[in-house]
DNA sequence: AGGCTTTTTTATGATACTATTAAGAAAACC
DNA sequence: GGTTTTCTTAATAGTATCATAAAAAAGCCT
């Protein structure tokens, strides 16, 4: 499994390079360029490890502010929070860490040394991501099991149970076709009893709100997740 | 609670001061001066966090060997470990990490910020339940988990225990809906069979006093909080 | 193309689930 | 032991969701 890091700093040029180092260590990186933006893509990938890059002094004073504001929002519970700054006065570190950061590291670090940093945090992560309850498609398309709910371009769409439990089903293997009976029995529990068109009206339900694309007709057998639409490079 | 914390250096008159200045912050500290007195001690007090002071340059070539050593040990299996010395080169810094350090803090170290390390790393000790006896709402809402109570525009109101058990078990994870039987098994424990509309009067006594945005029905399936409602609290 | 089959879509009535109220039991309180 | 508060049960009302039917559209075959 890798783990997702946000790289967050106001001007995202300056951390091409270090994006690059951590990436060749096998982690998954998304660069941010603002606390808004963090919250958003936290929405599709809760991150396990946030690095807070501060880049020029101009950015000092925000610092705690930005670590605060982190902290508040619940997707970031279980996220560990690095400070990575070239200022290392004392008071900023201190009020740094009052303000939920994990860790404070002296700019400029051997790439080497951060990830072994890094390495020793994760470590001591608690192995409850929320990550677990999510299936993620490639076109920006997010299912919360637990939340019974889709985030779809940053908007949460609500599915009626029926509704979710067929998209669910779909999910769990996507790409096979699903014949009705299969579904039914599935869905329903009793047994292969002549159901009409119950299924055809919910999935035109579930169109509906998600789109056509994400339900396939296979005619004559039934119906199918598209499959290319499942994002597995996530899920590993 | 205090933590226990174990002060290891081979000369222990070194220590003193350090000492002194932590058991000054509510730690609950013990003095080693072997690796072999750390393994009898921590059979009666297994330490939360082990500091391995280096004193001396000659101190330096051990600190690996004694990071393996300790992580050898069942006992402190979860216990975390930093390392306290002068000599920081960046390879010296990745073996301890590599060897199983949870930190590498140079020295020295002023105590307020050496206090504030521990204490992040303190707060990622996993079992460690944080005694957080406030739960923040962004609509001006405070759940005081100690008094059974909440405080909603500067007013104090009173939940009687099911509700007020309710109302919390819905706040450890918001957002996830919670089916009729979760609740009745968290809340009651007991098998309890017959559960008629018990919980929905619950529920609506609760949003007569929290109001009715607080707790979504998603029907079907049970009750879950308004999950943007929760704003975290960072000062513990 | 035409005729047949299967699916989509719309509309509507049924039903399964929830809300609400009230009132009696059970606890808790003093 | 009596009073107040809280919890549960029951009964009714209300509503979102679901299933059914039936028409329209799409797909399939010779």
């Amino acid at each position: 499994m890798s783990y997702t890091i946000f790289l967050y700093n106001k001007n995202t040029d300056s951390l091409f390079e270090l994006s690059n180092n951590l990436m060749a260590n096998d982690f998954n990186i998304f660069q941010i360029s603002s606390i808004k933006e963090a919250n958003e893509k936290a929405l599709l990938h809760p991150p396990h490890l946030f690095i807070l890059d501060i880049f020029s002094d101009a950015d000092q004073t925000d610092v705690v502010e930005q670590c605060i504001e982190i902290r508040k929002k619940e997707i970031f519970n279980n996220t560990i929070l690095i400070i990575h700054s070239p200022n290392t006065e004392d008071y900023l570190q201190i009020e740094c860490f009052k303000a939920g950061a994990d860790d404070y590291i002296k700019k400029p670090i051997r790439t080497k040394l951060l990830v072994s940093r890094i390495n020793a945090l994760l470590k001591r992560l608690k192995n409850t991501t929320q990550e677990e309850h999510l299936i993620h498609f490639s076109n920006q398309m997010v299912i919360n099991i637990e939340h019974y709910s889709i985030l779809k371009n940053n908007e949460f769409i609500f599915l009626p149970r029926k509704e979710f439990e067929i998209l669910l089903l779909l999910t769990t293997k996507p790409g096979k076709v699903f014949s009705r009976d299969e579904i039914v029995q599935t869905i329903w529990k009793k047994e292969y009893k002549q159901i009409g068109r119950t299924i055809d009206v919910h999935i035109r339900k579930i169109r509906e709100k998600l789109g056509d694309e994400v339900i396939k007709t296979v005619k004559g057998v039934g119906y199918k997740l598209e499959e290319d639409l499942l994002n597995k490079s996530v899920l590993a």
